[in-house]
RNA sequence: GGACGCAUAGCUCAGCUGGUUAGAGCGUCUCGUUUACACCGAGAAGGUCCCAGGUUCGAAUCCUGGUGCGUCCACCA
């Protein structure tokens, strides 16, 4: 006896042993997996297929696979497309949404995951050299202030003060690829096919090359400007937020009148309105128009200001008073306006959010605590009008932390999107409908690719988002004052500090310029910027010196780029939309000349069960990784994905994945039931992969049973209608389709039929085989179509079945030919009929043990000889003792239930005698019918009907109406009334 | 204020380009330890397809209006 933990055995020594049983199964797995653990003396099994002693365990533990499945994927190299098997010529290619690094993934993260690793298998599957690329997002604010945050936690007052920049970036980046090891763990145990020899970082050497490029490209198109403009900026990050980091929050508030001057203005803001000297009304107020153009001195916060009044169209004549006046420093209407009549702009609030001197004795102090004592100052003065304690406006916060927005003047760097530049097209795959050279604004762009549809939206509807978002963009705020990120890579001689001061003409480069006293530029870049150059950059761009060596051939392959750019689908939440997508598009189109994907696919948000978002404070957070744990990987893809459609949240509930755990288990029992039964006793000559193949023959003999040609015409249809969903982004419906065929009819109807076939063939050997191959050929197509739904309990099955690994399968063909409806029409009847006397059984609660005898009266010979030839189906399945097909059933009588069906009328004998429930039961059934008679008779009795309707519709109606009224008058002729 | 989405069985949702006696899963009820599976099987009950108009021979499906819910954008005089 050999003890030994794992490894390859050499067949002779297991064969060699003796006392050591070896079942067929283990044979088997000697002979494909090689590896063979022994336990002890008598246990023995193989590690893969994880039988023993010629069992499948009862019910599928996802846990005890997955994570060797995972390992063995892995090891296989087949996630890297250049090293898939077979010759391929179309390719698929996608781009990961890079997770942030800011700590774990959520169920956002999984549907993601879920739904790209469908697309990635079924592309790789169906032959194609299939490419998904992994990556994480630096997510510079994001990421800074979580790290700040957990410091301050740790009793630091001012990280970022306390430690300089370098220091605290050592901290920020320790924080990031600790928090990255977690999300690479995460995508793993989820399934994803993500080729790991690629994995990208927005931050690493290879993408800062991007960043920094496209950053001096576009500058040298003057694209890209450093300019004064009002900014919004977080007093807390102490940066600035591109326009859509900033979010509303609904607020209760005082709303102040003073008297100025002449007129009464209005503002939440007191403390913003010390330098204010222009008073603005309409031009056709006629309360004011006197006042036009005059200067006059006005009483104001710190004594007598200079005051002088414009007219423009900006005042609101319902508004208040109709007149205001403005702030140009911290309104951005007043900004602009200020900028148009060439006003000074002058600084109220700095940026740690206190007063600057402008504010008189007011300066230094913080801002929004002096409002009250502003107010109290203006007060004094008898020139407060009146207070609107309960004004709710919308207060603009930063995203990240939720501190109130100033809106500050501030130099920064700026993305013009409605310069014309002249444009370079791309010449592998260039955008149809421009010219290389022609001149054109980014916003053109960006509208142009989509309105065309060379970038589709699915689900379309968000066309007409990203449409209305173009029109009002302004221009792109790219610079923040935070130190985490792509340092904006400009150089300057000077070596004063880099703020608000007019300096000398820049270097603009991808790297530091030669020579000393260069000093770069303190801002970094918003993280969007790099996450726009995200589908090139991951593939060699600028480089696109990456010529890769096909693991196999060793011919040259071309450099990614050119390979698998443009991407073929961009998979993420309609929430980023703007954020990504738009900016993406904006930034590929401009840098390559190219649109960065074919096919936009959005996915909802994930809810709790009550439709709330998921967050810590309500405490409803269900984490991707615990599903994991209790159900399985396998059920949690599915449970995002099936009953879920593009664009709309989904809720989601433990219960649900539940569900999806228990068809895992189902699954699995089919396929074990399969597996053990083509091992039963005399399988020994055969091997399973050998029975199954010539599935052709059996189908050209010609003598299959009904049931055989049902299934297999079946399970024909539901592959080309799995197919056909899965390539329109249908996943939800490919995958409704496969469980409903999975469950519904190969396990419910043909495994019980299977059994039945098999013990009637048992003198005949062909029969009973026949009935395994279909059975086993069918099992091993679906465990196919399942696999990009289920990756891990498909390929646990499958390692039972073969030593290649499943996710390298080809995608079932169109099997045409097995399609056969009158095949499924002729099995409905046995279906019908059985389904009947179920249910007849059922409402007069005979006992499950009872078998009950059936009279039918069949009125075509074709119906006869199918009824006939399944007869052994039906009394197993509907558990009749005898059935007696007679030319006439006797009119009345008592003792039996009747049934009428499509040509069939059946008398089933009941062992109790109840004629009134029977008579009742006849009563509604006929009822029934009356009814469905009368209406179809009202479709008729309207003529217009019957001119106007296509004839195929009369035709059907006519049908249907004949075969209701035999049905009644059946009914009618077999009730004693 | 502008735009978009959703409303179908107790719950979660399917129902694509108008023709079904409107479907599934979960839940409920009744029966069942048949050697694939109780994470199961058989059967059943359960719906004015939000309301009102319109188009049409025909509307859950298309149009208009309304109601309720949700989301995004704009906005801090």
């Amino acid at each position: 006896m050999f003890h030994l933990e794992s490894g390859r055995i050499p067949n002779e020594t297991v064969y060699g042993t003796e006392n050591l049983h070896i079942s067929y199964s283990m044979k088997w797995c000697l002979q494909n997996h090689r590896i063979f653990y022994t336990l002890t003396d008598v246990d023995s099994f193989c590690f893969i297929c994880s039988m023993a002693k010629n069992e499948i365990p009862k019910a599928y533990e996802a846990k005890q696979y997955e994570d060797e499945i995972y390992a063995a994927w892995e090891k296989s190299g087949f996630f890297n497309p250049d090293n898939l098997p077979g010759k391929r010529t179309e390719m698929f290619s996608i781009v990961l949404p890079p997770p942030n690094v800011t700590g774990t993934l959520h169920m956002g993260h999984a549907v993601m995951l879920a739904i790209e690793d469908v697309m990635t298998r079924f592309a790789r599957m169906r032959g194609k050299k299939a490419l998904w690329i992994p990556g994480t997002d630096h997510a510079a604010i994001a990421t800074q202030t979580k790290v700040e945050k957990l410091l301050m936690k740790d009793g630091m007052k001012d990280p970022r003060r306390e430690l300089g920049r370098e220091e605290f970036l050592k901290r920020v980046e320790k924080f990031a690829s600790e928090s990255h090891d977690v999300i690479v763990n995460q995508a793993k145990k989820m399934g994803a096919s993500l080729d790991w020899t690629r994995e990208a970082f927005t931050l690493d050497k290879v993408r800062n090359k991007a960043v920094n490029t496209a950053f001096k490209i576009m500058y040298d198109d003057g694209l890209i400007y450093r300019g004064d403009r009002m900014v919004n900026w977080c007093p807390r990050c102490k940066s600035t937020l591109a326009d859509d980091e900033v979010e509303y929050k609904e607020q209760k508030t005082k709303f102040y009148y003073f008297k100025y001057g002449p007129v009464v203005i209005g503002t939440a803001r007191p403390e913003t309105k010390f330098a204010d000297k222009v008073i603005v009304v309409h031009p056709n107020d006629d309360r004011y128009k006197n006042l036009i153009g005059k200067e006059m001195d006005v009483e104001w916060i710190e004594g007598i200001v200079k005051a002088k009044v414009i007219a423009d169209e900006v005042a609101d004549i319902s508004l208040g008073s109709g007149a205001m006046t403005i702030t140009p420093a911290h309104s951005f209407v007043d900004f602009d306006l200020a900028k148009k009549y060439d006003f000074e702009i002058l600084k109220i609030i700095d940026e740690d959010g206190n007063l600057t001197k402008a504010a008189g004795t007011f300066a230094g102090k913080n801002a929004h605590d002096s409002r009250e004592e502003i107010v109290s100052v203006l007060e004094k003065k008898g020139l407060v009008d009146h207070i609107d304690e309960d004004y709710v406006h919308n207060l603009s916060v930063c995203y990240r932390c939720g501190t109130a927005i100033e809106p500050l003047p501030k130099v920064q760097w700026f993305i013009d999107v409605n310069k014309q530049f002249s444009f370079r097209q791309s010449e592998h795959s260039p955008i149809k409908g421009i010219k290389n050279g022609q001149l054109l604004a980014l916003k053109e762009i960006m509208q142009h690719v989509v309105r065309t549809k060379q970038i589709r939206i699915i689900p379309d509807r968000f066309e007409k988002t990203y449409f209305h978002w173009i029109d009002n963009l302004r221009d792109w705020n790219i610079s923040r004052q935070i130190w985490y990120g792509h340092r904006v890579p400009v150089w300057y001689k000077q070596k004063s500090e880099v703020g608000d001061q007019k300096l000398e003409t820049p270097f603009v480069g991808v790297t530091a310029p030669e020579g000393e006293d260069w000093q770069q530029d303190t801002d970094t870049l918003d993280t969007w910027f790099s996450a726009g150059l995200w589908t090139i950059s991951t593939l060699g761009w600028p480089d696109q010196n990456n010529v890769l060596t096909s693991f196999h051939t060793g011919e040259k392959m071309s450099t990614d780029l050119e390979c698998y750019h443009p991407t073929s689908v961009l998979e993420t939440g309609y929430d980023i939309l703007f954020f990504w997508v738009a900016r993406m598009i904006l930034m590929t189109t401009y840098t390559v000349g190219e649109v960065p994907f074919r096919d936009v696919y959005l996915h909802g948000l994930v809810r709790d069960e009550q439709g709330r978002k998921m967050s810590k404070s309500l405490d409803n957070i269900i984490d991707p990784l615990d599903m994991i744990e209790k159900f399985g990987a396998d059920a949690t893809r599915l449970s995002l994905v099936i009953g879920t459609t593009p664009g709309n949240d989904t809720k989601l509930s433990e219960e649900k994945i539940a569900g999806y755990r228990n068809f895992t288990n189902k699954l699995w029992n089919i396929s074990r039931f399969v597996l053990l039964s083509l091992r039963g006793d005399e399988v020994d000559e055969v091997i399973p992969s050998e029975i199954a193949s010539p599935l052709d023959q059996l189908v050209a003999r010609n003598d299959m049973t009904l049931a055989d040609r049902w299934i297999l015409s079946r399970f024909a249809t539901v592959t080309k209608e799995v197919t056909d969903h899965l390539e329109n982004y249908e996943f939800s419906q490919a995958g409704e389709k496969l469980r409903d065929f999975t469950w519904g009819e190969f396990a419910d109807w043909y495994l019980e039929i299977a059994k039945i076939q098999k013990q009637d063939g048992i003198g005949n050997k062909q029969e009973a085989r026949d009935s395994e191959n279909i059975l086993f050929f069918v099992l091993k197509q679906l465990l196919v179509l399942w696999h990009p739904f289920m990756p891990f309990v498909t390929e646990a099955i499958w390692k039972n079945i073969s030593s290649d690994l499943l996710i390298v399968e080809s995608w079932p063909k169109e099997q045409t030919t097995n399609t056969d409806f009158s095949a499924e029409h002729e099995f409905s009847r046995v279906q019908q009929l059985i389904i009947s006397i179920r249910n007849i059984r059922s409402q007069y609660k005979v006992r499950q043990e009872q078998s009950v005898d059936v009279r039918l009266q069949i009125q075509d010979s074709h119906t006869r000889k199918i009824i006939e030839e399944n007869l052994s189906i039906i009394k197993t399945l509907a558990r009749v003792q005898d059935i007696e097909i007679i030319s006439q059933l006797p009119e009345f009588g008592s003792g039996f239930a009747v049934v009428v069906l499509d040509q069939i009328t059946a008398h089933i004998i009941l062992p109790i005698e109840d004629s009134k429930s029977e008579e009742a039961r006849i009563q509604k059934e006929s009822e029934k019918l009356r009814d469905y008679i009368l209406m179809i008779e009202n479709k008729f009795s309207d003529k217009e009907f019957v001119s106007k309707a296509p004839p195929q519709v009369v035709e059907k109606m006519r049908q249907k109406l004949q075969e209701a009224k035999d049905k009644l008058e059946s009914y009618v002729s077999h009730s004693k009334s």
